[in-house]
RNA sequence: CGGGCCGUAGCGCAGCUUGGUAGCGCGCCUGAAUGGGGUUCAGGAGGUCGGGAGUUCGAAUCUCCCCGGCCCGACCA
C-alpha cells in the first residue's frame, strides 16, 4: 500500500470527547470513528488490527479444535424465552419486532442459538465438540465509554463446548484456558486469570482474564508472591483477628443524638471503634427484604450477595422500605430483635462480643452486642469487599487490588442451556442426558484497545508486531527525488514480496509529517530513505519500540528488516 | 437512572456575561521556495452556530422544549 492511495486521517489534535489513551490514540491514528455513542466505524487501519487479533484467536481456537460458525445476529424470541433470559435479561438486550409482530431481539451472547443446534447431536459418541464464531454482539449498555473498551456493537469471538459429562467439560475449559494464555501472549497482553462471579451466565465456575489498566473499570486484588488472582466480586482475605472482651450479658440501649454513620460513632463519646460496630445495610432481592451484616470497617461486594442469593432482581432498599422493615432509618440500624427476617451475616462478625450497632430507633445504638447470642442470623456468607495490603488468602502475603479491564471470560455452563432447549445425546447406556456445556468469549475490539492502553507513549501507539496494522513503513523522504523514490519503492517490493506487511510512505510531505505519522499510527519498524543517507549508500532502520535507530547498507535494508519482522511474528 | 460538563468549518477552540453582517489555529485547495523530526510565504475554498418554538426591528448570544456527546456515580453478561 501506498500512503498517498491509502486513507489514513491522522489528526494532530487529541478528540475532545476522549479521555482513555486508547481512544485518543486510536482517533487519532485514523483508526475509529465514533457514529454514536458506543458505537465505532472501524477505519482501514482499525480493521487491520481487528484482523489480526481475530486471526490469532481464529488459529489458536483451531488448535484446539474449535470448529468455526456463522450465527445470526438477529434472533427470535423464542429461543431467549427457552431459557428465561427473554425475560431475566432486561435493559441490555436490544429488542425490536418484524413486520408480523413477531418479537426480537440482537444477540448479546449465542448459548441458546448454539443450544438450539446442539439439539442435532444424537449419541456420546460424536462428543466432545468445541464450535466458535466471530459475530457481532449488541448490548445497550447503560454506559459505553472510553472508546472501544466499552460499546454497545462490537465483534465477539464466543465458543461453546459440549461435552457428556463434567469431567469432559473441566477438559474443554482448560483446553480453552491454555488456548486464551497464548492468545493473549500472542497480542502482547499481559492477561491476568482470575475467578470471577459467573453472573446472570450461571455455571458452577468461571475464569476472566484481566489486563492491568487505569482506563479499566474491574476492580482485581492478586498476590505477587502465590499468584493468587481474584475479581473483587469474588476475592477473599485473611484477617487479623479481634479480640473481644468478655461482653455483657445482655445489649444496652444508649442514647446517640444526630449518630447516622460508622465514621460519627466512632467518634462519638461512649461510641465504637469501627470494627467494633456492625454494619446494616437493607436490600431487596427477588421482592424480599434482606438484611446485610458486616463489621463497621468493612465495605460490602454487592456482587457477592447476589451470586449468594441467586438474585434476579437486586437493588438497596427505599427509605421508606427499610423504616416499615426496622421503624428507624438508615444510620440507627440493627439485627437485634429482628425476627422473621432474612438476615445474612458476613463470616468476619462470626463469634464476635460486645459490639455495637443500630438499635431501630433513631438516635440510639446498642453496645455489649454478641451477634451470634443476639441476632437470628440465617445465613452466614462471604460479604466483605477485599482491600489492598489484606493478607492473600492462600500464602498471607498482602493483596494488590488493581483496576483492570475484562478482555476474556470462560464459563463453566454445565447443563442449564442444553436441559432448556432440549440438547440432549445418548449415553453409553441407551439413556439420554443432557449435555455439559461451557462458554468462552473474547472481545476482539476491546482487545485491540487494551493493547493500545498498554502499548504506547506520548507518540502514539507502538503495535507489536503481531497485531500491527503494517509491519514496516517505508519513507521516502523527498519522493520529488526520483533516485530516493525508486530506492524506497525498490524496499518496500522487496518487502511486500517477502511476504511483510509494508506500507511506502510516498507523500510529499517534510520528513517530520510523515515520522511523527508513522509514530502515531505505531508501525513497528521503519526504513528512512532519504538522499542524504542514499549517497553514502545508507537507510535509516528504526525501531518504534525503544526508538532504535541505526544505519545499514541500503540494499540490505529490506533483508534485515524482514528478519526483524519475522522474529517478531509469533 | 442520579449528578456535572459540553454541542460554533474536517479537528481543536474563541465569541455568549452586555443581542447588531461568524472569528482564530491546525488541516484542506492553488502557486512558489524548502527537504533527516508537525518548514515558510502568497492566494483561496469551507459554517442553516445540534434541532424546534418563543421574545425582539434584529438571536450563536436571552427563554422554553427536544436531540446528541463526554465525565463521575449506580449497573454490567
Amino acid at each position: 500500500m501506498r500512503w498517498t492511495r491509502a486513507f489514513i486521517p491522522t489528526l494532530r489534535d487529541d478528540p475532545a470527547d476522549a479521555e482513555a489513551a486508547s481512544h485518543k490514540l486510536l482517533v487519532r491514528g485514523g483508526f475509529i470513528r465514533q457514529i454514536m455513542a458506543g458505537t465505532y466505524s472501524l477505519l482501514p487501519l482499525g480493521k487491520r488490527v481487528h484482523d489480526k487479533v481475530e486471526a490469532i484467536v481464529r488459529d489458536e481456537m483451531e488448535k484446539i479444535g474449535g470448529q468455526e460458525f456463522r450465527m445470526p445476529a438477529l434472533i427470535p424470541a423464542d429461543i431467549w424465552r427457552k431459557s428465561g433470559r427473554w425475560d431475566s435479561v432486561d435493559a441490555s438486550l436490544f429488542r425490536l419486532q418484524d413486520r408480523h409482530g413477531s418479537d426480537i431481539c440482537l444477540g448479546l451472547t449465542h448459548e441458546e442459538i448454539f443450544a438450539w443446534i446442539a439439539r442435532e447431536l444424537r449419541s456420546y459418541k460424536e462428543l466432545p465438540q468445541i464450535w466458535y464464531q466471530f459475530q457481532t454482539k449488541f448490548r445497550d449498555e447503560e454506559r459505553p465509554k472510553s472508546g472501544l473498551l466499552r460499546v454497545r456493537e462490537f465483534v465477539m469471538k464466543d465458543a461453546y463446548s459440549f461435552d457428556l459429562d463434567t469431567a469432559g467439560l473441566d477438559h474443554a475449559f482448560q483446553q480453552h484456558f491454555d488456548a486464551y494464555r497464548r492468545i493473549f501472549e500472542r497480542c502482547g497482553l499481559e492477561a491476568l486469570a482470575v475467578e470471577a462471579s459467573s453472573g446472570v451466565m450461571g455455571g458452577s465456575e468461571s475464569v476472566e482474564f484481566m489486563v492491568e489498566t487505569d482506563a479499566g473499570e474491574d476492580w482485581v486484588a492478586s498476590c505477587a508472591s502465590c499468584g493468587y488472582a481474584a475479581n473483587v466480586e469474588k476475592a477473599t482475605s485473611q484477617l487479623e483477628p479481634v479480640e473481644d472482651g468478655p461482653g455483657l450479658d445482655a445489649p444496652e440501649k444508649f442514647a446517640t443524638p444526630g449518630v447516622r454513620t460508622i465514621e460519627a460513632l466512632v467518634d462519638f463519646e461512649g461510641g465504637a471503634p469501627a470494627d467494633r460496630q456492625i454494619k446494616t445495610l437493607v436490600y431487596r432481592i427477588n421482592e424480599k427484604p434482606v438484611i446485610a451484616l458486616l463489621r463497621g470497617d468493612h465495605a460490602l461486594a454487592e456482587q457477592k450477595l447476589i451470586d449468594a442469593s441467586e438474585a434476579a432482581e437486586f437493588g438497596p432498599a427505599s427509605a421508606e422500605e427499610i423504616r416499615e422493615l426496622l421503624g428507624a432509618s438508615p444510620g440507627s440500624l440493627g439485627g437485634v430483635g429482628v425476627s422473621g427476617q432474612i438476615i445474612v451475616a458476613d463470616e468476619a462478625l462470626r463469634g464476635r462480643r460486645d459490639m455495637t450497632t443500630g438499635a431501630n430507633e433513631d438516635d440510639f445504638h446498642l453496645r455489649g452486642v454478641d451477634v451470634e447470642r443476639d441476632i437470628e442470623i440465617s445465613e452466614w456468607l462471604d460479604l466483605r469487599e477485599v482491600k489492598e495490603g489484606e493478607a492473600c488468602p492462600m500464602c498471607g502475603s498482602p493483596l494488590a487490588v488493581r483496576k483492570t479491564v475484562e478482555v476474556g471470560h470462560i464459563f463453566k455452563l454445565g447443563t442449564e442451556y442444553s436441559e432448556a432447549l432440549g440438547a440432549e445425546v445418548l449415553d453409553q447406556n441407551g439413556k439420554s442426558v443432557p449435555i455439559v456445556m461451557g462458554s468462552y468469549g473474547i472481545g476482539v475490539g476491546r482487545c485491540a484497545a487494551a493493547i493500545a492502553e498498554v502499548h504506547h507513549d506520548e507518540s502514539g501507539i507502538i503495535w507489536p508486531t503481531n497485531v500491527a496494522p503494517f509491519e514496516v513503513v517505508v519513507s521516502v523522504l523527498n519522493p520529488k527525488d526520483v533516485a530516493t523514490l525508486e530506492t524506497g519503492t525498490r524496499i518496500y517490493e522487496t518487502l511486500v514480496g517477502d511476504g511483510i506487511d509494508a506500507v511506502l510512505d510516498d507523500r510529499d510531505e517534510r520528513p517530520g509529517v510523515k515520522f511523527k505519522d508513522a509514530e502515531l499510527v505505531g508501525i513497528p519498524w521503519r526504513i528512512t530513505v532519504g538522499p542524504k543517507g542514499l549517497a553514502k549508500g545508507q537507510a535509516e532502520i528504526f525501531r518504534r519500540k525503544g526508538a532504535e535507530k541505526r544505519e545499514v547498507d541500503v540494499n540490505r535494508a529490506a533483508e534485515i528488516v524482514s528478519n526483524h519482522v519475522l522474529e517478531e511474528r509469533r
